[in-house]
DNA sequence: TATCATGCCTCGAAAATCGAGGTAACGGAG
DNA sequence: CTCCGTTACCTCGATTTTCGAGGCATGATA
């Protein structure tokens, strides 16, 4: 069932937080940007999400503001903060550092 | 408090594949190599180690049987069978397909 | 004798993702 | 005008996983 979707773990919060830091967008086009960047490798079920966003509106990584869109629908719009940037240099600094040690066991030759 | 634990999530499963493709090793064994090779950067707490050997157990992506360690103690060991040797190809291909996707997003400039 | 590392195991808590469901508004096709 | 697909929001429960803390036993070392 899972395909790969597990690995996503942990992972969501990034690339949502790396999503925003080219400017505000709102929940819908966060998953749409996602997945056109990777060519639809990356899904962002709404289940998933939403909640996300929920999450780090509460630790105060990002910010919501209601708006129009382009086409004049009500949005969402969601902005980073200053603690949610601060907090995707971390996040972006434990990846490589987990994926490198990953890739130590993953692929080394014996 | 979980620093980049979450990180693991599903990953574990193929760190245990890939270890014991080297040959069989016991449970205890298993976790030690992989904090070795990884400089301590990746850290298997028992609690989640044995949980995914029956785990895999299970699904007959490895096999079990008791012996007796190098320093005459009664061990288990763990062998991958052939339909694990599979799984562990299909997980680093997956691992693979799934980091350059999330690295398209994280480190792509704009 | 006491303590540490090895080595097995179990349990409950915590967290996250997922699928499926619901609501509503817009635009275009027929 | 009506239907349908897309956009866009949200919620819920089920499932899965990892983690920490605990327990038990042995062998070596001090």
């Amino acid at each position: 069932m899972a395909e790969e979707t597990e690995l996503l773990h942990g992972t969501l919060d990034t690339l949502i937080l790396k999503t925003l830091s080219w400017g505000p967008r709102h929940g819908y086009g966060i998953a749409r940007w996602i997945q056109d960047t990777t060519d639809d490798a990356l899904e962002i079920g709404e289940g998933s999400l939403y909640p996300a966003l929920y999450r780090m509106e509460r630790k105060r990584w990002i910010e919501a503001e209601w708006g129009k869109s382009e086409t004049g629908r009500d949005v969402k719009f969601y902005r980073l903060t200053s603690a949610g940037r601060a907090r995707l240099k971390l996040e972006l600094a434990q990846w490589t550092h987990f994926t490198t040690a990953v890739s130590k066991v993953l692929f080394e030759e014996h």
